[in-house]
DNA sequence: ACCACCCCTCAGCAAATTTTAAGCTTGGAA
DNA sequence: TTCCAAGCTTAAAATTTGCTGAGGGGTGGT
């Protein structure tokens, strides 16, 4: 899948593409307006991913006229926050949707996965490792078929661990994905929510495989074998 | 590859020019933030390494005139340590991304390859050497099929020695790319670690080719071979 | 206003890792 | 063969990392 993503903050704009390719999306960045403009209506993307407020061409401009030339693509419009009005205008212009900046990244790759979901895939979005469940949409997350509840940052943390099993997450990794890119959060903060998971997915289960390890030096990774 | 150095401790300066041309980057080194400007502006750079604290010109000033020229080479920023504490402040700064001082030569390397990754090159990394597997990205080691478990100190050094199969590498540079600039670690610390890194891989393979080699006066080399 | 809950930080402890230090081994020159 | 420097090994010391309980500050519901 192809994204292009219009942003002229370096490091917004470098850390989405980061993120988005370790999803294994080929990504493009433009830094103005202009630029992300003549990339738009001369390749083929199935997202774009769009600041609002742009050297070259402000982001309204962006969209009326790609909409125009019968362009179709989704367009996620980045939005600084306090410009609250600005939600009317942005999906005026065309946009698809819109995300209020500072934003956590898993934030982004919810929208667009919501965006560009196939018919088909539509129904399931629930994530599963091992005997613990997972579900986008409701929220809802069970294990061994007891559900369990968790408030919307530990959701969001074992969501990026899921969407990741096996995988080593370095505590920096989780920090940029978990929460927006404005927070400074210290990795004892992570080390503290991990704690909270193992309380409510590990511990009441001591019989079963232990899901959530420690990688000392590297970070964590979700998974029933070692 | 060409790489530019703007940073004003020249004892630094020196050692990231040391670093990169080791790895075959074409390095220039600019002691004060106007030279490097100048540098910046009429070359053509892969990547720039740029120091915050600047004699001539502050890096944040370099960056922020350097983009309003329209000049999007990737910048990464140098900052000391507690200098911001901050995420902030480095995404303000304009730059693609940045590193704390103190920082090991290998981390520099690392984000240095990330930004300039082409997009055909594969985002698995697996190095090999005879037998011997090692990821960067899942930090898994292996030889033979078994795996072999690292701290984070001896994966460091082992991708190190993996990066230049075959070539013989000295106590010092590995202290100046295993660790950090300011570490002033004893050159029988590298050995103890040789040490360690014998004891996972080669001692329990004994019936296969010793893979880790002591140069006598020289250094070490990883291979299979002599 | 009060309570319940959530987010995050802090401080103290335990355990693993990193580094130093000291004595021992080995290779090779004389 | 002897000797010395280079390298190896082991263990203790120093440092770092991760876990946990406690608590401050904020928010929303009653």
């Amino acid at each position: 899948m192809r994204v292009l993503v219009v942003e002229d903050e370096h490091k917004i704009a470098n850390s989405i593409k980061t993120g988005l390719e370790q999803e294994k999306l080929a990504v493009d960045v433009a830094y103005d307006g202009t630029d992300g403009y003549d990339l738009a209506s001369s390749e083929e993307y199935d997202v774009i991913v769009l600041d609002r407020l742009l050297p070259g061409m402000e982001g309204a401009e962006f969209t009326k006229k790609l909409r125009e030339k019968k362009n179709h693509t989704p367009i996620i419009m980045l939005t600084a926050k306090g410009q609250i009005a600005d939600r009317v205008e942005g999906l005026n212009s065309g946009a698809d949707d819109y995300l209020v900046k500072p934003f956590a990244f898993e934030e982004l790759l919810a929208r667009l996965h919501a965006l560009t979901r196939r018919p088909k895939q539509t129904l399931d979005e629930t994530l599963k490792v091992s005997d613990l469940t997972l579900n986008t949409r409701s929220f809802e997350v069970a294990r061994a078929g007891k559900s369990i509840s968790l408030s919307s940052r530990e959701f969001a943390l074992l969501e990026y661990l899921m969407r990741h099993p096996g995988q080593i997450l370095s505590k920096d990794q989780i920090i940029n994905h978990v929460w927006n890119y404005e927070s400074n959060i210290l990795p004892n903060t992570v080390e503290v929510y991990i704690g909270y998971l193992r309380g409510k997915i590990d511990k009441p289960h001591k019989m079963r495989p232990q899901l959530i390890h420690t990688i000392r030096g590297f970070g964590y990774k979700i998974g029933s074998k070692g």
